[in-house]
DNA sequence: CTTGACCCCGTACTACGGTACGGGGTTTAC
DNA sequence: GTAAACCCCGTACCGTAGTACGGGGTCAAG
């Protein structure tokens, strides 16, 4: 056990996430198993800790575990095509601009209350259900 | 019941929601109790439709339902002084900005990662965990 | 060579966000 | 005036994402 590895424990507060939470990462496929001891100790990478907080941040993005497995998964390797991953990218990218429009929408609208605050103008009742209200995916 | 008012079951519909999830949204406080009808059935505003638009969205981006409250009461309101609405808007948009920075982070290295692809050049094993990863809020 | 901190595993429990069910009253259309 | 479609309510149930528990083995320090 170098210092390259981490035991559970070391990963798990190094990413300010609980242990058993990073077993359960484990069981549903966001973390590679890792190998383990003789006596059976988990050892993970060190950049075990910046999987986890990419996992941690993308479910604050609205990402489920599911998602996250499969942006995760990414990744130019031999056992799949070029196109294959570019395909699978685009439509994770299209994705996450259509998230950014949205919260710019939301922003937009939250901006126009604080300028309504700052006149101390009156304004429509609840100015940001203006944004967001379209139908568009 | 004019044609300004939706029964619970035309709203749902409109919205693309089940029903029982409207009285759930009602419950916890997501939509304002609607006025009823003598015999007891609910009558909405025909605009509930686009307040239940907005909180599909807004889970969407990660907000739960209880941080849509928030975001739905922010309102300039004779019950609460400007100043107060104009911390909490402040607050809100910080956030937002804060989900758009990440998503901007997560679309670069997805980026890379097609153009990786177009080139079919080998790149690091996992891109995308290049963004996502630093320790701020 | 024991004590405390750590790890193993399986299982149970929790919170959140719904979704379904079922027994009953209401409204609409024929 | 009756059948179909709709609504009421409370309660039970579900999937996701953890979190806790507990009985047992391991490792490092004194």
């Amino acid at each position: 056990m170098n210092r390259e590895s981490l035991t559970i424990g070391k990963l798990a507060r190094e990413a300010g996430i609980n242990l058993e939470t990073v077993r359960y990462y484990e069981r549903r496929g966001l973390l590679p198993k890792p190998p383990r001891t003789a006596s059976g100790y988990r050892l993970f990478p060190a950049d075990a800790t910046l999987r986890l907080r990419f996992i941690r941040r993308s479910q604050e993005l609205g990402f489920s575990l599911k998602e996250i497995r499969e942006l995760l998964a990414l990744r130019v390797s031999p056992r799949t095509t070029s196109a294959e991953i570019r395909k699978r990218t685009e439509v994770k990218i299209a994705d996450i601009e259509q998230k950014i429009k949205s919260l710019e929408s939301m922003r937009k609208s939250l901006r126009k209350l604080t300028s309504a605050c700052a006149g101390c103008g009156p304004i429509s009742e609840c100015p940001i259900l203006e944004s967001l209200g379209g139908e568009g995916a």
